[in-house]
DNA sequence: AACGCTAATCTAAACGTTTCGAACGTGTCA
DNA sequence: TGACACGTTCGAAACGTTTAGATTAGCGTT
């Protein structure tokens, strides 16, 4: 800006003047300083500027995992959301690590990112510091946090599980393998009461060897549906939790040598744009991934235009259950309607 | 910084120097500093740093679109390399535009980004401009850029598609259906080539009208499917070149009412998770994600380490023929061999 | 006792902006 | 003619660091 500003003989200040438009230059100054900045080839250095503004106009995202497809298409979402708002976006991934979560976020916080959109990990760590002693605003996705006090969305867990789990119930499985993340986050939590809920509200009992837990990821999903299907009384259909382990329960199905939906049903949380394609089509508890990523950015925005007082706000959304033929009905069914 | 000096009673230049170890400090000073900083809960400003430094230890990475599963495992891959190394990533996304990614670049690089990986998109752009003056570094991720003289690491793309063409033509496949995206990519280009040069060293005749291209969307492959499908003389087999395009190309088939692989064979590009859990498996090219998002994280590394001046350097990684059941032997292929 | 050497610390300028308040020229009004 | 207001431009401080070079203190040598 200072060789802009020479070469125009103009101050600095009359330079940024006609670049933020503050303040009336002439117009003999304008196109002098205009030639020079296409002379020059100037661009404005946004790190200068953030220091003295102490804005970056840039948020900080993070996700446990971006290869899992709910979190890719969320991600998604919320890129172009800011993008479009003239934001930049941060990513980090924390691989369920509340420890590379927390340092992530430390080093966000130095880069002095305006926002913090957070699908956290683990419980608690700094987020619940950064929330009530800094100004940065942070709004929790998918995962609302125990003492942390802020804007959040969230799908209703509870009502998406107790929905599909019902549904089996009305095919009339009456054993249902329930495979679950570490219960630690707050969707996993309320999946499992949806779960419990579903099989007492049928009068079903809940047989805790048919509740099997492991650590999101494909190979955790293969060792329960192992551990499921070698029961005495194995289970008629399994409900999986999560995307990634699913697909380890379709292979553990798959290499036991039985198949679904004939030998066992399956249905599992959030969609993907395979399910339908391929044999069997995926039952699944598909999530508004759209209205997810938008509304996150949304509430993050408006606090970045800002609204910093608002008290906190919850936004809860509803999920669908897609169901298609991976799940078949079981001959009981008919008695159990008919009794 | 100041706060602290002043708490500690010595000089912002003592600060720096213990933060940095850029100066031997006393146990005494040392002592007092420390208490200081964490009486205060200081952190030390990225941004102000930045600005003193010229380095902002943050990286711009753009892809075309982050819900192709190529691009998802790649920049997984990516983001641990540079978390561990310490660097922040900016995620762009630029949606197969070359003015979104014109801008995208552009506010990456007001924003001082240390280095820039592009996985390109249409034709130059300011791109060219970048490399050749401006003096952050750039590597090229996927797709080479004509006139773009820097580092890189591709696919040998023609050649993952001759054998995966090949394979075909020795089941016995003589129509085989190609669609491709949109031809102004490297690889779209090589691809081609590949898809060519296998037909004519089999001897056979490349058929115009079983080549459809598309943008790269499932909705593209759905069209070219169904085109290629209500041809006079169908296609025995079908060749899609982009991972997304084959999810419509099954949707086709399914709409159509034929089935894979009965009535027609599908291959296509990029390998993901759920290739060998459905049925058909599919059988793709699939590329090394890993190798490649860690080459290209090195090469950058490398740069952004000092070694400035080396020439330019491309990685040419080799696919691999995942070979599952979604390709059927036509009876033809017996009398081809024994002939 | 004067000197030089080393180690520890400090002063102050610099990075590239924004912005406050002052200065300047010009026209208007009493 | 002087006072005043207004519109335009500028000087300089500030944002929070880093760092070159100056300063100081302590110590061993001669």
């Amino acid at each position: 800006m200072l060789h802009v500003a020479e070469a125009a003989r103009v101050s600095v200040a009359t330079v940024s003047a006609l670049l933020n438009g503050t303040a009336t230059v002439s117009p003999e100054l304008t196109q002098r300083i205009e030639q020079a900045i296409r002379d020059i080839g100037y661009k404005r250095n946004a790190i200068a500027r953030s220091l003295k503004m102490g804005t970056t106009r840039t948020i900080g995202l993070t996700v446990p995992h971006i290869t899992n497809p709910f979190f890719t298409d969320v991600v998604s979402v919320i890129q172009q959301a800011f993008d479009r708002a003239g934001y930049a976006v941060m990513l980090c991934c924390t691989d369920e690590d509340l420890n590379t979560q927390d340092e992530q976020i430390r080093l966000l916080l130095d880069r002095m990112v305006d926002g913090l959109i957070v699908a956290r990990v683990g419980d608690g760590g700094i987020l619940k510091g950064i929330v009530e002693d800094t100004n940065v605003p942070v709004v929790l996705l998918d995962r609302l946090c125990e003492g942390v006090d802020t804007d959040a969305v969230v799908l209703d867990n509870q009502r998406a599980v107790f929905d599909a789990v019902t549904y089996l119930i009305h095919l009339g499985h009456r054993r249902i393998g329930y495979i679950t993340g570490t219960s630690d986050i707050s969707p996993m939590h309320g999946r499992m009461i949806g779960y419990r809920e579903a099989l007492q509200a049928a009068g079903l009992p809940v047989a805790e060897e048919l509740i099997r837990s492991g650590n999101f990821h494909e190979i955790d999903g293969y060792n329960a549906t192992m551990q499921l299907l070698s029961l005495h009384d194995r289970p008629s259909a399994i409900f999986s939790a999560n995307n990634p382990m699913v697909i380890g329960t379709m292979k553990a199905i798959r290499d036991i040598g039985l198949s679904c939906p004939e030998d066992i049903s399956v249905a599992c949380f959030d969609d993907f744009p395979w399910s339908d394609v391929f044999v069997p089509q995926l039952t699944t508890v598909a999530q508004p991934v759209q209205a997810i990523g938008e509304q996150a950015a949304n509430l993050l925005l408006d606090r970045l235009a800002g609204n910093r007082d608002a008290p906190p706000r919850k936004l809860v959304l509803k999920g669908r259950l897609m169901i298609r033929n991976s799940c078949r009905p079981l001959g009981a069914v008919v008695q159990s309607v008919s009794a």
